[in-house]
DNA sequence: AATGAATGAGGCTTCATTCAT
DNA sequence: GATGAATGAAGCCTCATTCAT
């Protein structure tokens, strides 16, 4: 995947190998953290289990980490941009459709991952990795919010939309209901929750219009004409 | 439990502050539980710690828990209820203000107990603590589940309203806003996330007539005529 | 039983009564200790166990003991003498039915008190129980050793027996043997047993003489006859 | 077990003496277990010193044990044959001086394990080591047992010798009495119990009989010819 | 660089003993 | 005297981290 970075130097010296090697096994560390934290959660796994699942000794751990905790923060910074979701695009295509295949996505990369199994067992305790999710959550937030904003804008959106808010409760709903499944109840139903999303931003005509028109969208503002038909 | 027998007595007789005493005790190490569980984690937090902070002996801890663990369910069970959300009554009043002033009643509370920085952490690597956890969700699930059902079959909400996702969307909002704070960015506006809430559940018709009729309301479908007392 | 002494002011005193059941309570932990000793060792049992099983307050037991090793040290010393064998009489009777006699007498009496359970668990460690014990052994050794030797001069014995060692195996036969239980696989045979040790004792000729000759016996000096058909 | 890939290669390369300093410390834990548990007792015993004893740190010790039971448990299992008797060569020689050997070597084995004075200590509280120790006295005693069956069916032995009462006497002597020392007040004379043995298996004209025939051994039943100058 | 044995602080828990009532 | 809650030292064991090879 990275590879790429990694690679930059083959062929300029004989240490390079030695290099990929050891990217290698970094990346090897990195991924069996991965598995391990959201298989069996962070404090109940060992610096050495990690060592071993990815074939290394020990002592090679701390060449590459300086401790646990780092492993994490890295695993969470590299993929930091795999908890952001793709570009919303509320505006040009039917936004229900269209999010219930980004949220199926999203998840499914979330599920992948796993780290919502282990991001809120230390969150309370470690400020720095708060900061950093926060820190993605609040962009995440903020694309979110962006989107919305265009939209209302555009006069698309209920009038009184507490962006804020629905950005807030966008996110949340779709950090969340994912991590559900069947062993609490509920075994997430993205088209339906697609639609519900679409109803905190849209009123009904306008995602009438926005299908029947698909391209020759005009912007008027909404006016309260109601035949919410769906 | 022995809190009749154990408190109507204070002073009276020397066997039952000895009880009171001992109720005090449990109660100030569930106290000192819960307020380090929800400082520090509870991985973070010792029995010795929890002992220190109700200023009494590390093993005096143990005469009241068997162990650490037990002190955290006894935690969860006393208060189970303080997790159900109180009967949202969606009908008989303007839903939005009504859901609004629940919400923030709740947070309180929610934020009161301050296990919601606890249980996560625990729930991934605790299958009975996950197990009890889940009732209670599910029990809140129904409840929010078998609200929105009786509005649906009045024909106040949507038509198409998937009354599982709503409800689980609903749980999930009110769950996880309150979580946020300052340092996530955030601060709940109760009042717009139950505008957001309410406009996933009902067409803004059906709003603006509760509001206006309050009580006699006639439920037309929207035609179905109706009296909702509840 | 040795309630005699326990009661010697009854009636005097008001204060008596509760003498006596002071007494009864430090019977009560003896006992319990006792038991509880021989069942699961002195080092799992506690002085907590001790007291509940005796119906009385942990504290209490602290009232009538110094500690845990206090309570055992007196359980074996007021029944030192339990651990004493009767007389043995070599002489004057058939000595194997004697014998078997007594060794089953002694044994019922050992398995009843227990300790034998408990005592090795403790001799390596503490000097102070090593050495009563100690004393009782040789005390025991020496009536054994005493009895041999009166038999010896009266030439009833093998001419070359040495009067120690055969007094020590003889003690411990009589010790250990009866410790075996179906579980370790032998089922004391006290008959078989008492042949053994007065085959240790005895030339086969000169019990044939005791037997027949019951009270004449003449103690002349053992000459080789021999008739050992047993 | 390791030891012969462990040893030989002492100097030689790195990887080697890996092996061969585990090899050393494991070694180095079992003696200093060996040491204090016969000092000081099981229960008394912590492993923590056992670990300082060794010169290694308290965690060294769980890498090569599971914990402290195991450990004895090695000891025992380790050292199982060394429980076990030499063969018992009742015929062929002189039996009484070959049994004072045997005995007097068996008993300075022991006394160098020193594990008699930790055994009593857990036999009753712990069945599993209660089974394999029972089991190598089951052999034992099996093995004597059979050497006296042979005896018998040669017709050496008395004849109504009680084969499972002998057998037991001679594990239960030949167990304890090298136990006693000094601090008993007796100390073993193994010419002497050799004697008291040879006395409860043989009658005196055979032990002549094999004294002087030595190898041209007659096995012809025993018929009384006497003369048991010892 | 890699290895994995070694380290030892620190958590959990028990229990002999004390002490307030 | 009696009670049983309280105490806290001490044992067992784990595991993050270091270090000799």
């Amino acid at each position: 995947m990275d590879d790429q970075e990694g690679r930059q130097l083959i062929g300029e010296f004989p240490s390079v190998p030695k290099q990929e090697r050891a990217y290698q096994k970094r990346k090897a560390l990195l991924e069996s953290g991965r598995v391990l934290f959201s298989d069996k959660g962070y404090e109940n796994t060992t610096a050495k289990e990690i060592a071993a699942h990815a074939n290394v000794a020990t002592g090679t751990f701390y060449r590459y980490f300086c401790d646990k905790r780092q492993l994490l923060m890295e695993l969470i910074k590299d993929q930091l941009e795999r908890y952001m979701p793709p570009e919303p695009s509320w505006l040009n295509h039917d936004p229900e459709a269209v999010l219930a295949t980004l949220l199926e996505k999203h998840n499914q990369r979330l599920n992948r991952l796993g780290l919502h199994r282990v991001l809120p067992e230390l969150l309370p305790h470690d400020p720095e990795l708060a900061e950093v999710l926060a820190d993605v959550r609040r962009k995440l937030h903020d694309s979110i919010h962006e989107g919305l904003k265009q939209a209302k804008e555009l006069g698309y959106t209920w009038e009184d939309l507490d962006l804020d808010s629905v950005a807030w409760s966008i996110l949340v709903l779709t950090e969340k209901l994912p991590e559900m499944g069947p062993e609490t109840g509920y075994i997430p139903n993205y088209h339906a929750i697609s639609k519900i999303i679409c109803r905190m931003v849209f009123p009904p005509e306008i995602l009438l219009q926005l299908r029947s028109e698909e391209k020759g969208l005009t912007g008027n503002n909404y006016t309260n004409g109601c035949d919410h038909e769906i």
